[in-house]
DNA sequence: ACCTGAACACCGTTCAAGT
DNA sequence: ACCTGAACACCGTTCAAGT
């Protein structure tokens, strides 16, 4: 009988309370992962082991239930033993984001350069990127949100690497320097609205500051909102991967009437 | 200077300097804000008061300086009075974000329903939520990243009385019910892309758990990276308030063949 | 009716100390 | 060289108590 009955609360946000005895339980054993055969987990520690906890970690709790105490705990470790390898919280933070953003690398689909034309070439790009969100939905949102290196290096497509790679591709390819920079602009813009809203669809807590709770559902007073009403089906419909590919073809549609003609996008009579 | 929070220096620990008795600089006296001739910051607490003061601070401070009992302080009270009119910090923050987005309500400029035409009402519409955006660049991630209602309400137009003007407005205007929700899905992945990179760019720490740190600067080894290198100055270059517009247009021209079609805008030819 | 004091269960982080 | 114990300065939140 630890805690009172909760007085209120129908939809009850109580704070996880773990058991205060239990000392195994102090990290929190609901967070405890599996770690294959035993002695396994207690492989050396480094920064790369510690990164590849905190995803998993947050994939599978979400970010606000990472603490420096429990990645610890996880790795079979005290939190202070993570401060010989990572220099803080927010640099741990940083670190995860370009871990997964890495992943892209490792992504045979997506090859640097652009072998088979540049429009093939940001097609497999976006598509890698949307499976990059869609494995860590709860992550995307820290790519999208954390200051990048530079003020122009643009989330989601934020290592220098990839902004270097997505330069070369289009100059090369015919593009002027305006706007190829013009090109990475839109581009961004694209992916970052589109992957935001269709990870943020799929229910997770796309949260900064997550509860952890579950989804709000539907609301109060609807009839205020007649069209909603009577639109709710067709707003619930999932359409996110048929709009990604209409969106993203317009948009190698626009880019390609720029290359043409060499010229900023901003002009008028691009797109008409 | 003035960032009197300073939880560390190596020196150990000394005793802190601030008088622990005083009530006043129990909150920090580096968060407090200035409130008019004295005895105006006592007016009556309550939910609206709590809000308006949240937002100014986040405003002014980032939100991860955002605290209860920092709150408190600025409102001239403990911050265990502040449960009384708000369940918890999370919910403070969705009436915050709430709060923001009705700012649009009160702008002139954005009249509901579209007198002129779907276009202008669209139009309109996007430069509301843009100054929004821009007045409140440490709440926009929030705006952007917090928990819809239901998970066919998309940020940054996520309250039911927008989505509602929307949608009959569109339907108003010889959208058909598939496009109009088409059309309000492409709207919002538009805004949101756009405004996010935009408020991020202004270099402000758009970050869910903002350091308050300075920029970044640049970064180590642009060796690496020679196209960046060489289109650095046109990638420093801000032009994201014609980008907005050039962006918008093509947007509302898609839209326009989208509703003379009178179908789904993820037909083929709908933008061919 | 409205606010506060004191307390609880956490945090991130430092540092001397253990092995 | 690598990790831990203990401590510090915070958090959000509860609740009985004050006015």
């Amino acid at each position: 009988m630890a805690r009172a009955a909760d007085p209120d609360e129908p939809a009850g946000s109580a704070p996880r309370t773990a058991d205060p005895d239990s000392p195994e339980a102090r990290g929190g054993a609901a967070f405890v992962v599996t770690s294959g055969p035993p002695g396994t987990g207690r492989a050396a520690l480094d920064r790369r082991r510690i990164l590849g906890a905190a995803i998993e970690f947050i994939d599978s709790h979400g970010l606000s239930a990472l603490t420096m105490r429990r990645l610890g705990a996880v790795l079979g470790v005290e939190a202070m033993a993570l401060y010989r390898y990572v220099p803080g919280r927010e640099q741990l933070l940083d670190g995860v984001v370009e871990s997964v953003v890495d992943e892209l690398y490792g992504d045979p689909d997506v090859h640097m350069e652009a072998a088979h034309g540049w429009q093939d070439y940001l097609q497999r790009l976006a598509h890698g990127v949307r499976r990059i969100a869609l494995a860590h939905p709860e992550l995307f949102p820290l790519v999208a949100t954390r200051p990048p290196a530079a003020p122009w290096v643009r989330p989601p497509l934020r290592s220098l690497r990839w902004v270097e790679s997505f330069l070369t591709a289009l100059t090369g390819s015919g593009f002027s320097d305006e706007s190829a920079v013009a090109a990475y602009r839109a581009y961004s813009s694209f992916l970052l609205g589109h992957l935001l809203l269709e990870v943020s669809q799929k229910g997770v807590a796309i949260n900064a500051a997550d509860t952890g709770e579950a989804t709000p559902a539907v609301d109060p007073d609807l009839g205020e909102y007649p069209t909603v009403v009577r639109l709710q089906e067709l707003l619930s419909v999932d359409e996110s991967a048929a709009e990604f590919e209409e969106a993203l073809e317009n948009l190698l549609g626009r880019l390609e009437h720029v290359r043409r003609e060499g010229r900023d996008p901003r002009d008028p009579d691009s797109f008409t």
